[in-house]
DNA sequence: CCGCAGAGTCTTTTT
DNA sequence: GACTCTGCGG
């Protein structure tokens, strides 16, 4: 281990080993070094043993890189130290604590998907169906919330505005008890509810402070309120515990990212060390510099500024196009002529946006220019319907209680097992108080239980009931290629559609041969094995498995290049209303983190940035809209930038009249005049490749002005509302009417 | 109970 | 454009 990598300040924070350490960090600073080498430190100076340190990380993959950097620097192995995320680490504790919530250690942990299968069946009850699509995403923000948060369901349904408000607090209720009697916890439960024992058992607290020695949290800006009670629960005010983060890049409040967490450590905590890191080791000045004019510009930040030894660097350049397909092709024109310099190859750039919608016109212009590229992010591989239909299968195996699993695969493919046999069987357990999956054994021997269909039913409880058997003989690699084959699925996936078929039939084996895998080396029975496989695969992320690869462009979010860089960038679609997207414009909060999002992106840049964006823009295969330049590049100085084509002539027409109001009479007196002589014909307005009428006499207004050739225009389509659009008079033709 | 056709929704970001 | 939901005829 060697401290003269590291600088001063980094150093002095490594080596603070006593007491609560708040390490503010700006971008590229070397945060995850810091906690790499205090890591590493604490062991090998004996300061602590492994299983004393609770390192915790944003992703499984800084995880599992944080630990892979310490074995090396202290060149061996150790299965007692655990860094991990929060989520694996509570589904850990979880798992040893299950019965103190009425569950037991098979439990099943439920994503967003699974959670809103059971949500909708609750809802459906109460209200019918017709609320339910609207009410979904409220009600599973107010769970989210009660689970994320510092208040109670009641005082937050106390004061909801919303007009079913009065439902929330017993949706919420219902919705605990499925959790339970499915054997199962949802993702938020994975923080929440061991906070909730080590409030009220203050043994088990007093064991975690007694073993826990040293508490690391990377990312600490991005953990919301829970998590950092979780980890206020787990250290006294005045224990160890060292808190990584860096305020300008929180982007996750929207999932309830609690900032007092870094804004009140000082009082959560005793005797509090501060250390601030500003050298950024990552990116150029040039970079550094339009980084910093937007971030400057929240109202609400503690002014710091980050500097490097990188001075000069190329200029960002700023690259406008007309439409989205414009922008894809001068993107990849460049990532094509990069990569034929020495200096560079396609795994050195990422593609970054705002939305993961965006990523198609990327993906179609790479294909056909034959570069190699991954998308990360957008549908997981665990998330793909035919490999959740397949895991329902695995999970029923492993837990009959899970309901929400078996309603999944009970008809699929078809078996002829509806709804109203599964009401049925819901009814027959409700009655008899046994399990919905007893319920389905049962109707082998019980007719009236499944109707009409009861013969189907005990088929189906027999077929898995077999399966069980079969697993306490086989791995469950036999067992799983057993269940597939038997199943059906396959064939019914090529009949419903033959084009998707292939991948998914592609999937489901990569899915067999990671089971193959898993189970290759274990001496676990299959069911064990299963049980594991299946909790470490819901927590699994696509990140987690992205590497950089030389020959491969990357493209993801904006979100999820957080923590990454790259030697050349593009930040692509920065157009107001996609990015800031329009839902935060009106939203101060809102719009600060679109802006620390900006950051983020900008910083993940080593030697090259470009900005682009695109006057016109497809969405939803119908609507062209017009959107001006994003604002954030209003706040960089011109001279900052290296613009190729006319970004500024635009963007100063748009947003200051009167700087060009010599040319806005020009177009006033030029659309007089049309109007004068067209007073009751049409007009023909082409944008792209869509052509609008109107009529001149009333359709068309000016809002402000343009170059000479172009005009932006308010033109009212006959009740369909106003739209802005940008035009040139070229493009502008009367129709005889 | 199944399958089809048409309508309606959607795009913020994810552990 | 993609996906899900709905209603209807077999």
């Amino acid at each position: 281990m060697n401290f003269n990598d590291l600088n001063t300040a980094q150093a002095k924070a490594v080596r603070a080993h006593e007491g609560p350490v708040l390490v503010l960090a700006g971008a590229g600073s070397g945060k995850t070094r810091v906690i790499t080498y205090r890591i590493a430190y604490l062991l090998q100076e004996g300061l602590a043993k492994p299983w004393q340190i609770l390192a915790v990380t944003f992703t499984n993959k800084a995880a599992a890189e944080m630990k892979q950097r310490v074995f090396k620097m202290l060149k061996s192995e150790n299965r007692d130290l655990y860094i991990g995320t929060f989520h694996a680490f509570g589904a850990r504790f979880l798992r040893r604590h299950a019965e103190a919530f009425g569950r037991n250690s098979k439990f099943t942990i439920y994503d967003v998907d699974d959670q809103e299968r059971l949500l909708r069946s609750i809802l459906k009850r109460k209200m019918g169906s017709t609320e339910v699509r609207s009410l979904m995403p409220v009600v599973k923000g107010f769970i989210g919330k009660v689970k994320n948060g510092n208040e109670s369901a009641e005082l937050l349904a106390e004061i909801s505005q919303h007009q079913y408000s009065h439902y929330f607090n017993d949706t919420y209720k219902e919705y605990e008890a499925l959790l339970k009697t499915n054997n199962s916890f949802d993702f938020d439960d994975l923080i929440s509810l061991p906070c909730e024992l080590l409030q009220r058992d203050s043994d088990i607290r007093e064991s975690y402070r007694q073993r826990f020695q040293h508490v690391l949290i990377d990312e600490f800006q991005d953990t919301n309120y829970r998590q950092g009670e979780l980890a206020r629960l787990f250290t006294a005010p005045s224990g160890n515990i060292t808190a990584v983060g860096d305020d300008d890049q929180s982007i996750y409040g929207w999932r309830g990212a609690h900032l007092g967490n870094i804004l009140q450590f000082e009082q959560d905590y005793k005797d509090v060390r501060i250390f601030r890191l500003e050298q950024n080791y990552r990116s150029t000045q040039a970079i550094l510099n339009v980084a910093h004019n937007v971030i400057k510009k929240n109202p609400s930040r503690h002014p710091k500024k980050l500097w490097t030894d990188r001075k000069g660097g190329e200029k960002p350049l700023l690259i406008a196009s007309n439409d989205e397909h414009e922008e894809a092709g001068k993107v990849v024109e460049r990532i094509e002529e990069y990569s034929s310099s020495d200096s560079y190859k396609p795994g050195d750039m990422a593609i970054l946006y705002r939305t993961n919608a965006q990523s198609r016109p990327f993906e179609d212009m790479l294909r056909q220019k034959h570069i190699p590229y991954v998308i990360v992010g957008g549908l997981k591989f665990y998330e793909r319907k035919e490999i959740k239909d397949f895991l329902g299968y695995l999970r029923l195996l492993v837990n009959p209680n899970d309901v929400v699993s078996i309603q999944r695969v009970i008809n699929l493919p078809p078996r002829g097992i509806g709804q109203k046999t599964v009401e049925n069987l819901q009814n027959h357990a409700k009655e008899t108080g046994c399990t919905f999956y007893e319920a389905i054994i049962a109707a082998e021997m019980d007719n009236e239980i499944g109707g009409r269909s009861s013969g189907k039913v005990a088929q189906f409880g027999k077929w898995i009931e077999s399966l069980r058997a079969y697993a306490n003989s086989a791995n469950m690699f036999k067992v799983s290629e057993r269940l597939l084959s038997e199943s059906g699925l396959l064939e019914f996936y090529r009949k419903e559609d033959a084009e998707k078929a292939q991948t998914r039939e592609d999937n489901l084996s990569e899915l067999l041969n990671a089971l193959r895998e898993y189970c290759f080396n274990s001496d676990h029975s299959c069911l064990e094995d299963l049980d594991n496989f299946l909790q470490e695969v819901a927590l699994v992320t696509d990140i987690d498995s992205w590497q950089s690869e030389e020959q491969t462009v990357t493209l993801m979010t904006l979100h999820a290049a957080k923590g990454l860089e790259f030697p050349i960038v593009f930040m692509t679609g920065l157009e107001d209303g996609l990015f800031p997207i329009q839902r935060s414009i009106d939203e101060p909060q809102e719009l600060e983190e679109e802006r620390r999002l900006f950051y983020v992106g900008t910083t993940r840049a080593m030697n090259l940035l470009h900005l682009t964006y695109a006057r016109n823009r497809m969405r939803w295969g119908q609507d062209l809209l017009w959107q001006r330049p994003s604002r954030f590049l209003d706040e960089i100085p011109e001279k900052q930038l290296n613009i190729v084509g006319d970004y500024f002539a635009e963007s100063s027409a748009m947003t200051n009249v009167t700087r060009t109001s010599k040319r806005d009479s020009v177009i006033k007196k030029k659309i007089a005049e049309l109007r004068a002589t067209h007073q009751d014909e049409y007009g023909e307005l082409q944008i792209g490749c869509r052509v609008e009428h109107f009529k001149f006499g009333e359709g068309i207004v000016i809002q402000t002005e343009g170059r000479d050739s172009d005009l932006r225009v308010l033109v009212n389509f006959d009740g369909l509302g106003e739209k802005l659009l940008l035009a040139s008079f070229a493009k502008l033709k009367v129709l005889a009417d």
